[in-house]
DNA sequence: AATGAATGAGAATTCATTCAT
DNA sequence: AATGAATGAATTCTCATTCAT
């Protein structure tokens, strides 16, 4: 091989799209975002062969970061409770501590540019934790709901915490764990 | 001259561009939008300066018909649980029987396109409802969470629940109700 | 209407892309041969959807430019040979006198860029000429090969004799008539 | 360092820009000339300073294979009819069953990139047959336009007879003996 | 006011060529 | 010598906006 493809390269346009997308929205030039990485136009399509491959990796990316930060470390032995809390709080604070990467998910996540494909194997990646709730659930009394849509509540209610904590960061503690209590009694019926 | 002559150009081109944007997202040309609203070109820059200009507007055009849907005929006598049901249930039939504005609504809620003020503006319209929920709880033994906290929670959690409405039509009334007990619940505490 | 689309610049256009593409082969760029015409990058693609598509549209118009100086006046109550060499005459003259012309129809002849179409239109256009020729040839004791064949022989023949009048132009008239005594001879077996 | 190293490699890579440029023209990539020829990208720029240089080495090959062709075997002894219809059904033979290389050619020759030096060594290649011609006519009573006029009606008419051929191959036989027939007319005025 | 042609600043790619490996 | 990643100028085409009619 001549001159390997970098990964560093790889990773700075990526790293370069989160930045320069969380400014300019998706639809910030492939210009800008080469520069940023620190190469030169065309090498980004070296990498990519289109934007909206670098948009659909990205995409993937992030939705592993995600799944990877909310399952490290999982302590599959304790309760319930303290397991669903810390795949929240890690969610939580994952969002609130990138503010960028969850702006740029936001918009990849409601574009047109994201195949269906992407979205099926984002899917996949979550499935795992997925699974996990599911198994959670299977195990307890709550069963009123399908398992998806309580996994979709979590989610939701969680990105709601995150914009609140951003906002007022002082108060993060506290809205993350009235964001779980809130959650908690969504799925604690009797 | 925020509307100058026909009403009905203005109104044909906020309708344009919500059937024209939910197909291509905020990107597509006023062209195209010019077009499906049956005006030429240049005539959409007499109704409004600029192309964010139109996507502003549209961005309050869609809060307020939200509004407004929201507390039509509001039952101020019922109570507090069959209130906030009404809410609740005008909500999401609205998500539902228009996924096109809901669609073009999702993606100008995280466009850099849409202005502080414009923010702030459909905030407001939206504080009616906001002052409602408030006086509701308090009134109530509810006081867990900020007010805003709550409106918050309650519209992430309506979206997710017309998200699968929409996937599953047929078991719209039950997402509705399994949705809005989960809700309650998360007001509902102690 | 707003201001109709104006024929000079239609021509303008086109004769830039003869005048630029002569010199610089069809891979001249667009921007080049709107600037030659005085009309600005866009413009041009108001005219011409695609840089295909101008040169399609040129090809027909060379090849109709060409058809009506052969056909132009032609003597119809003359003798075979005389109509013949006036037809010949017409050809030789015009691509001797326009060189650009004939350089760029050389190369969209070879073209991948024209389409099948435009071939079959092309063709259309020259069918006057060959049902003319056609028609003399029928009358005549002439019959040993295919009309369209002979046709083909006499623009081959031609655009041969041409060449040599570009490069000697004092020559033109004994070439002119050389060149067609060749034809002639070619029509006129036994 | 006209042909480094392999051999192999240098007629690959004419051979590829034969089978590319045949079907995307002489605007191909030299990217894809290269994976053609199974080398890789910066390869052929060893073999070639510029792709200039490449096209303008293939024009001069494929005018050599011509002359080598028309005139290998060339049976001295025979009358004029005889040797003349020898070239003309060598040249029609090679363009019959060669199309791609035809056709880059008709590309090639009327073609910016080839130079004016390329185009002077192409002549000296075919000077050969072209002294050839001159001998033949010069010995026989046949005087009538200059020698380069009547080879260069030659190769028009053999051009356009391999035109039809291609088009319907199975009247090969006619067509190449008709034209010849037709070129055999031009020459044998008296 | 309405029209739609005209504008020209980008945009995403492409590609011949260079150069590190 | 061979490789193929890196480069960045150049290209076609788009599109918000302006402006003559």
């Amino acid at each position: 091989m001549a001159r390997p493809k970098s990964e560093d390269k790889y990773n700075a346009l990526l790293a370069a799209t989160i930045t320069v997308c969380s400014e300019l929205g998706l639809e910030a030039p492939t210009s800008k975002i080469a520069r940023t990485a620190g190469v030169a136009e065309g090498t980004l399509f070296t990498y990519f062969k289109t934007k909206d491959e670098l948009l659909n990796h990205l995409y993937l990316e992030l939705k592993k970061e995600m799944g990877q930060v909310m399952l490290f470390n999982y302590p599959r032995t304790l309760t319930l409770h303290k397991r669903m809390y810390f795949v929240w709080s890690k969610y939580i604070n994952w969002g609130a501590h990138n503010p960028d990467k969850r702006k740029v998910m936001g918009q990849l996540s409601v574009s047109d540019r994201i195949t269906a494909e992407s979205r099926a194997a984002g899917r996949v990646i979550f499935s795992e934790a997925a699974v996990l709730l599911d198994e959670c659930l299977k195990n307890s009394k709550i069963q009123n709901s399908s398992c998806a849509f309580i996994s979709a509540m979590m989610l939701a209610m969680a990105d709601t915490t995150i914009d609140f904590i951003i906002r007022e960061p002082v108060e993060a503690e506290h809205y993350c764990n009235a964001g779980f209590d809130a959650f908690w009694r969504v799925l604690a019926n009797d």
